[in-house]
DNA sequence: CCCTCCTTGTC
DNA sequence: ACAAGGAGG
């Protein structure tokens, strides 16, 4: 019906058509690739779902249950406005466009930049591709304030902290964008030769927990921005005070909405610094500050990108190199009481319930869950870092990297790594009347606040007067803090020690680089090569070191075992009404029943193996309405009853296929652009790696576009 | 007014 | 653990 009416519409000669590529910047207001395309012409907006090319970072199941509300919203908007959402499911991003392009006659291609690492690169080839092939490819800054490359210091070199960064940020002689408005009105491009496909982003196992996000959650860019003007003439004055409260009700919960690009933050910017000059002026300068407060959050999840852009391989290694050489305990039995929420430290635990249950978490917690399991477990971030990109909802592998190399102390401006957060006393900081703990361990809630964070300590009676049986349906610290304390130091001290050995021998000139592990002890190579005797002492729960960043478990390795040990924890869980907490079984079985065969399958389990993580503004983030799964009162009383009414979501997402379970038992195999950065691992000095040199991408982009000229260039279309 | 001790926050 | 800022001498 449409084909007569476009062509004699929206195709004659003198309009031009424009492909709108939409990725994470779902929204139609301030979307500077829609405004260009509509300035253009004739539009035709595209959404390519090719998940197989983020390899490991195939988005976990809550991050495509949000894709795929907010493609349907964006979807009903474009529809407003006179078009639609074409959707294509593809397996290479490239060679889709050029047949979008191709079979709609299109002569421009328009979409907004990102950062991480692969799609530095993806995009990068794209537009050579394209342009190759006589497609005009203009691309834009929607998802930062300032364009990395804008940022840098008196020395025109990139700022390797924080605080410098953001005070030049917030101190640039041009002000960022201003917000553009929505299009009045689009006209379509003729797509009737280019028939979308159905994409399907969740399979029948995910649908019952999904259902639950639902309940909390509304994705979206209208959703979005009601949920911005909420926070800002809301939670925001009180920012300050109440942002490290454990609980959700003071954060702004908009994190999911930026990830996905629902929201500008360009607006949020002006917003709340408008905010900000009204209380100024009324002289409240607790709102003034927490504007302030609130606005460096946004300025980590710059900072984030900022960091990816100039040393894109610091989500999958350390940018400071010694923590390869941390020799980290290679204890699966630990991995799953922190993803159980079992470690016996109730912040903690309650921590690692909340974010199962709504694949959200508070930042402050998630330093705290973080942090005790690089420095109290010990286990490799890397797995730590998969298990949160696939649980969050706001998964990010920026702000995540950012996040996890904070707390590994991997950053020149990052956590001490040898300083342990005793999550007792974060405790009594962000949730000082166990209010939190209480709400997700409904197994303490009638222990008083006295000792609300650390029952251990509890005098017998007041335990059993509280229905606490210690070890039995609450565990014990699952290391103490002193020991933990001590065995930090030992590991540290040994990574330094064998960091300074690597120096030394690449000083010498013997060795190439720090890829090469012969450098590395002798046991460490002889566990590499004994899987089974490391499985056999695994399963009687010895712990085993390892150097070397380590990837994730495979999924055979830990196959085997997960069974019997689910049969005991069912039986506890049956007993008692606590949340539930994620049984890996049933979606590792099935998806390797689907790693032996259908490699290309839409549904969207296929490999999920990552890293990343979303400490991103957990703060700034996310502003929902009704946020909770459980709105139950939490009074101490039933809690138990307002979890079992939460129905909590127990489906752990899926696990890496066979194509892809190789890469995470050989540390430093795989990973989709290993190649360049093998070519460019460095041994740095500690606290130094302002001097890292500029990677790869950042050169080709810098030589290839001219490092000022191009995306601004960009800009100027229209 | 300055010095010191205590409190507070750390991307 | 440590630095910065505030209170108090």
């Amino acid at each position: 019906m449409s084909r007569m009416h476009d062509s004699g519409g929206s195709c004659s000669s003198n309009q031009s058509i424009s492909i709108v590529w939409f990725r994470r910047d779902l929204r139609v207001e301030d979307n500077p690739a829609l405004a260009a395309g509509v300035r253009a012409g004739a539009v035709v907006a595209v959404y390519i779902w090719a998940p197989e090319e983020e390899g490991p970072f195939y988005p976990g199941r809550v991050s495509r249950w949000w894709l795929s509300q907010s493609l349907h919203h964006l979807d009903s908007s474009l529809r407003r406005l006179g078009t639609s959402l074409l959707t294509k499911r593809s397996l290479d991003t490239a060679s889709t466009l050029l047949e979008v392009v191709q079979s709609t006659a299109a002569s421009n291609l328009f979409f907004n930049h990102l950062y991480d690492p692969l799609s530095l690169v993806r995009d990068h080839q794209m537009k050579e591709l394209l342009t190759s092939q006589g497609v005009t490819v203009h691309s834009f800054n929607a998802d930062l304030l300032y364009e990395p490359w804008e940022v840098n210091d008196e020395n025109g070199q990139p700022f390797t902290t924080f605080v410098p960064f953001w005070n030049r940020c917030l101190s640039m002689h041009y002000d960022p964008a201003t917000p553009l408005l929505p299009p009045k009105r689009i006209i379509p491009g003729d797509t009737s030769r280019c028939p979308s496909d159905i994409l399907i982003f969740e399979d029948e196992s995910e649908k019952g927990s999904n259902a639950l996000l639902a309940r909390a959650w509304s994705p979206g860019w209208r959703n979005a921005d009601k949920s911005l003007t909420a926070f800002v003439n809301g939670p925001l004055i009180e920012y300050s005070a109440n942002r490290r409260k454990a609980d959700s009700a003071s954060t702004s919960l908009l994190s999911p909405h930026l990830h996905f690009g629902e929201l500008s933050v360009r607006k949020v910017f002006q917003l709340v610094r408008m905010k900000q000059l009204v209380w100024a002026n009324e002289g409240n300068k607790s709102g003034e500050e927490s504007c302030d407060l609130f606005l460096k959050s946004l300025g980590l999840r710059e900072y984030s990108r900022y960091l990816c852009f100039n040393h894109p391989y610091s989500h999958e290694r350390p940018l400071l190199a010694h923590l390869r050489f941390f020799p980290w305990v290679i204890d699966e039995g630990y991995f799953k009481a922190w993803r159980q929420g079992r470690t016996g430290y109730p912040l903690v635990d309650a921590g690692m319930r909340e974010l199962w249950a709504t694949g959200w978490l508070h930042d402050r917690i998630r330093v705290v869950v973080a942090s005790f399991f690089v420095k109290v477990l010990q286990l490799p971030w890397r797995w730590g870092m998969k298990y949160f990109w696939d649980t969050l909802l706001d998964a990010d592998l920026e702000s995540d990297a950012l996040g996890w190399q904070y707390i590994s102390g991997t950053l020149p401006d990052g956590r001490e790594l040898d300083r342990i957060d005793n999550p007792q006393l974060e405790g009594y900081r962000c949730d000082p009347n166990g209010e939190y703990v209480r709400r997700w361990l409904p197994e303490l809630a009638r222990l008083p606040t006295q000792w609300i964070h650390h029952p251990w300590d509890a005098p017998e009676p007041v335990l059993q007067a509280a229905g606490v049986e210690l070890g039995s349906n609450y565990p014990l610290p699952i290391v103490e803090m002193d020991a933990a304390k001590a065995r930090l130091q030992d590991a540290v001290a040994e990574m330094w020690q064998l960091e300074a050995a690597s120096r030394a021998a690449l000083e010498n000139g013997t060795e190439e680089g720090l890829g090469d592990s012969s450098e590395l002890p002798q046991i460490d190579r002889s566990l590499e090569a004994d899987m089974e005797v490391e499985h056999e002492q695994l399963t009687n729960n010895i712990s085993v070191r390892r150097h070397q960043d380590q990837m994730v478990p495979s999924l055979t390795s830990s196959l085997v075992r997960v069974e019997e040990e689910e049969a005991s924890v069912a039986s506890v869980r049956a007993s008692d009404s606590r949340a539930e907490v994620p049984s890996p079984t049933d979606y590792e079985l099935q998806s390797h029943r689907e790693a032996t065969g259908q490699a290309a399958r839409h549904t969207a389990d296929a490999d999920a193996d990552a890293d990343a993580v979303a400490f991103r503004g957990a703060n700034v983030t996310q502003q929902l309405s009704p946020v909770r799964l459980d709105h139950a009162e939490h009074s101490a009383g039933q809690s138990s009853g307002s979890l079992r009414e939460s129905g909590v979501v127990p489906v752990w997402s899926p696990p890496p296929t066979s194509s892809c379970s190789g890469l995470f038992v050989n540390d430093d195999a795989g990973i989709t652009n290993s190649g360049y950065l093998d070519r460019h691992l460095h041994s740095r000095r500690r606290m130094n790696w302002g001097q890292l040199p500029q990677t790869t991408m950042y050169l080709a982009f810098t030589t290839s576009y001219g490092r000022t000229r191009s995306w601004e260039m960009d800009n100027a279309i229209g």
